[in-house]
DNA sequence: ACCCTTTTTTTCGAGCTTCGAAAAAATGAA
DNA sequence: TTCATTTTTTCGAAGCTCGAAAAAAAGGGT
């Protein structure tokens, strides 16, 4: 049962639709903003006039339009940039990243490191994302805006409260308690994200007209990630961050995977598994790991030259993604898809035998052409996922309550 | 752009909450509103009131309950049956039926029929219809309760707005546009539901601490169907009823199915698959179409008598569906499973390759035991589904809604 | 310069709504 | 019959949004 609607929500709420409807972009007036909302003028005037005081929004100076309307011009209103601070890390496979991102999404303060994540023990790899942090927030110095959340994005399971990293390929460690140790340390709310989530979320932000809606992530790497919005929010599993697409099921007992079973996606389109099928290998072989971008980039070239294994390999590969495409849009109906990740370098030989896959699927039937994008260098794009899932956080919670009244200091 | 809370939202959100509260069941006192909605007893006193005041609700005679309590005793709200009556009908393979259905939930005129479907045009189905439901209406006589909203629960695909059936395995036509016909015939709001979906809503209305939340019913029959509750909500696809389960890919370019496609779910799994399969047919022969349950029954006894292919085909129809449900439980993470439908008598001979498919999966892999259960006769469940839905619209939109003032007749 | 027009933003009172506290109601226990 | 207990209603206070009117801030025209 969901709890009533009291009469304090509903100011909590409108602020936090004042706020959305800022962070929605185009420094919007508070004429644009009652239209978008549905608000009254009189509410978003008292309403963001509130915000200001408290520091949350901000008045925008005028911008050189060229456009000059007749009549009172409007006020465009910002984020206000010092109302807080965020940090988003990232975490992939032999990388590491940390960022420092104020209130209105512009990155101050960015370091990474490429340690050796698979060798590392699980408190080598906690101390070494602490240092980074450190680092970071030390080079961000006294900047005057508090620290008030963080994100960390990480390639691998995470649990549905969204604090434990559950298992990952990027490290042989498994349930490591990221938020709790970060908490600790640091003295900062922490979640853990996927990073095919995170992906997802930074396209949205970005093409709301595209993407609002329904967008699937799929990642293409050593591993086959997802993520997914449905009806605009983010979908994940009751337990688990969920979107396991690299491990449906391809072909039922067929070809070996990295995680123990058979006949998953990824042991078709994975990058372990195209290389194993281009150099002949039985499918039952064990999968390679930490295969580098070279191998993939000459496969790719033999397959673009030649009619050989390596051509097949591509192909069978698009045909795992897209077979299982199609299952995806049997269930959630089509939706646009965006590939990233460096596996994207190879689309080019991938793209037909998807599409020639979906097109035998019940999801594919009435779609003659199908959405499809291509991103290949994925790593700004979940930083700034990971950060505006933090700053959205903010917006919902933490302004958009309205604060204790303030006792005037009349000494 | 989610629309913001206006002033007058506010009750009709929280009038919303009331009613759901007391179609909750369990006649619940206005304490225990309070108490379940988290406003507090001034507001539920006041709400109750107008909705009682309306003829929305109605208080509850005593009963003669044995716990004797000191102090005031607690007043049991009900829904008041007149406060509308609702239609459902539901149109399966050679079966139609309708009900009407009073605000409480309780059946109060029941009919069927059963034509020939298949063989029907389209206009004869449609006037099929008419008539029946012309005949529970005529039955229901002067029943002072206004006819406030139908359901179709359809065996089916529906299109998103729920008004036309797209494509069905009961008749050969597509694209019947059910609900602009019932809605100039009868002059009463039409929705056009999927038959799954509404066993769904049923089970859920029925054991919300098991179903509340996830649920997923899958229909065993020619075809194979599914239900899914997500998060409490009923998921259904962006462009149409979605959930095509029978039609994920089990085996690419595997086995004839029924759609045109090879290799779907249903293709294994669904009634004509299994006789397929159990008569040493190539799975490319063209599905048999209509099998009545006297021959599965028959082929199931066989299976069970004996080593042969008979009991090969249930096995397979097993694998089809475990493989698909850890595919689902893969993105979905597990949720519990309602098998429904005739083919659940044969429930015994597919469940364990159910099982051993699903622990093959990456869905599968954390839950030793799944929660199955089994309820073959579905017709009821539809009804009830299908009220359920109607109803709770009524709930949310028309009742929820403050009435106009009533201008006083001082006459 | 000056006034008019246009558009945006703020102000102000009215009307709802919810809430907490207190009162009223209804019953068992003594 | 009176007291204790629990439920329900009543009533005033406080908060929110809204519409209308006013104020503000520009360009346009003479």
């Amino acid at each position: 049962m969901t709890v009533g609607v009291r009469h304090d929500d509903l100011r909590r709420r409108n602020r936090a639709m004042v706020i959305a409807a800022v962070r929605g972009g185009g420094q919007p007036s508070r004429t644009e903003i009652a239209a978008a909302t549905g608000l009254s003028n009189s509410t978003i005037s008292t309403i963001s006039a509130d915000l200001i005081t408290e520091g949350v929004l901000t008045v925008v100076p005028a911008i050189e339009n060229g456009i000059l309307k007749r009549g009172r011009p409007q006020v465009a209103l910002g984020l206000h940039p010092r109302a807080a601070n965020v940090i988003a890390v990232t975490l992939s496979l032999n990388s590491l990243s940390a960022a420092i991102i104020d209130y209105s999404g512009k990155v101050i303060v960015h370091e990474f490191r490429r340690p050796s994540t698979l060798t590392m023990s699980a408190d080598e790899l906690l101390n070494a994302l602490a240092e980074l942090v450190q680092s970071v927030i030390l080079r961000m110095g006294q900047d005057l805006a508090p620290l008030l959340r963080m994100t960390l994005a990480i390639q691998g399971i995470t649990d549905s409260s969204k604090r434990a990293l559950l298992w990952s390929p990027i490290t042989p460690h498994s349930n490591i308690d990221f938020a709790d140790f970060f908490e600790t340390r640091f003295r900062v709310p922490v979640t853990v994200e996927n990073d095919c989530n995170m992906i997802a979320v930074a396209l949205r932000a970005r093409s709301p007209e595209r993407y609002g809606k329904n967008l699937i992530t799929v990642m293409l790497s050593d591993g086959i990630g997802m993520g997914l919005i449905q009806r605009g929010e983010l979908f994940t599993g009751s337990r688990s961050s969920g979107g396991e697409f690299g491990h449906m099921i391809h072909i039922p007992d067929g070809a070996q995977c990295r995680c123990g079973r058979r006949g998953c996606v990824e042991a078709y389109a994975g990058n372990y598994a195209i290389l194993r099928h281009a150099r002949g290998e039985c499918e039952t072989a064990q999968p390679a790991a930490d295969i580098d971008h070279l191998t993939m980039t000459e496969m790719a070239n033999a397959a673009r030259n030649g009619e050989g294994l390596e051509r097949d390999a591509f192909k069978r590969a698009g045909e795992a993604l897209g077979f299982a495409l199609g299952s995806l849009f049997a269930l959630f109906d089509p939706a646009p898809v965006a590939f990233v990740g460096l596996g994207t370098s190879a689309f080019d030989l991938i793209e037909p035998s998807i599409r020639n896959a979906i097109a035998r699927t019940a999801g594919g039937q009435h779609n003659a052409e199908f959405d499809f994008a291509i991103q290949a260098d994925e790593a700004p794009l979940i930083r700034e996922g990971g950060a505006y899932q933090a700053l959205t956080y903010l917006d919902q919670t933490v302004f958009a309550a309205s604060p204790p009244l303030q006792v005037l200091d009349l000494a």
